[in-house]
DNA sequence: TGAATTTTTAACTGGTCGGTTATAATCTAC
DNA sequence: GTAGATTATAACCGACCAGTTAAAAATTCA
């Protein structure tokens, strides 16, 4: 059985590409467009590879694709780690979604986010990793509740607040943000958008009385 | 010239197909699959005809998209000018979002909205499809920013707010909205989340300061 | 009946898809 | 220098892609 050792031997002919460069190409071309929308060709190019090579080291396609959301997931969503760190539930939300924005309008990237971008509506045959993609936006979803949990627990919330809701709101309004920045929308603008989810954090009964 | 007479001629082999209806099928597949993922196989079959006579009625697959995006907006897009109609900012934003919510969300359709699902991150042949729905969204921010504005000129919103940022933020959740919704995310869950948007409008210095 | 018109059917076109194979090139270890 | 290991190169595979063509079938009108 001849299993893809990744580790590139000292024997044989040397490679002429750094492995984890590649993966970022490759994680670029996806982010831009979409696991369908990527050809091979496309790919091994942009990766300085050939596809014996690509196969030999990534395994195939869809391989490739999901070590490229492992590698997105740690080189652009680190973020995410500090931002639910963050002492108070409305400090965490806004480092989550400036950090978002920021991430998904890199002028040296592509805009949008590679959870979104990769695979929305698809074919069949793509639906495998359109459902890794919704589990790892739901996971993240996860991660705040459970943060917003806390905060109610530390008074950080009102007691009355609900972190599921509250999470659900914040993803809807991250994947917007997506839906934005993929379409090209200045990055500026997009921080407008949070300045008034921020400005009316928390929500509850307190600005639901001053608003009317 | 033979240009493509929609109209069925009465003389001739009559059609096994009605047009209209195909072109809802047309339109589902696209919908549900994207424009990519979405093959002519796939979409003849849906739509109860063969491969000719598409190409006869319709085109070819590019416009026999953007006349299903046509049919998307007079059929299911319909909400938006009621929505717009309302007499106050707030109770168009409502439904504005609730209206989204409930077509992207029908049980008898594909989920999440044809204008975010047809395209997002697609490869270069696709970009003239991408870019018109971009347009599209663009286009139905517009509609709600020049609502918000005669909302300020009527008093009902604040002197100081900002039509185009506020637009800007309801069109970005609508469209977070979109991809929780093609993400399969329930209805009810999505209305909660615009209870949250409609609870704090309008955002302005009042809640601002109320929330602090 | 038969000519004209339109659609259906089925096969075909060149091109691209993801994935593989065989061979040549380039390195280390002995 | 040579054997063994690894990668690069290039050609190839069957399948599918969007789009077209040619002939058969079904209708209306004369």
């Amino acid at each position: 059985m001849k299993e893809s050792n990744k580790l590139p031997c000292k024997l044989g002919r040397p490679r002429t590409f750094d492995e984890e460069q590649a993966l970022d190409r490759a994680m670029e071309v996806f982010w831009e467009k979409g696991y369908e929308g990527s050809s091979l060709p496309e790919l091994t190019t942009a990766m300085g590879m050939n596809r014996p090579s690509l196969y030999a080291v990534f395994g195939n396609k869809e391989t490739l694709f999901r070590k490229a959301l492992e590698r997105y997931q740690s080189t652009r969503m680190n973020y995410c780690d500090v931002a639910l760190e963050q002492p108070t539930a409305r400090a965490v939300v806004e480092a989550l979604l400036r950090g978002a924005v920021d991430a998904q309008t890199r002028p040296d990237s592509p805009h949008g986010c590679l959870n979104v971008n990769g695979a929305l509506a698809c074919s069949d045959e793509a639906k495998p990793v359109r459902d890794e993609l919704i589990a790892r936006r739901e996971h993240s979803e996860t991660r705040l509740r459970d943060r917003l949990r806390r905060a109610r627990e530390e008074g950080d919330l009102p007691a009355d607040a609900c972190p599921e809701q509250l999470a659900r709101y914040v993803a809807t309004v991250r994947q917007g943000l997506a839906v934005q920045a993929a379409a090209g929308v200045e990055r500026a603008q997009l921080h407008t958008v949070i300045d008034i989810v921020i400005q009316s954090w928390p929500v509850g009964k307190l600005v639901q009385s001053a608003s009317q």
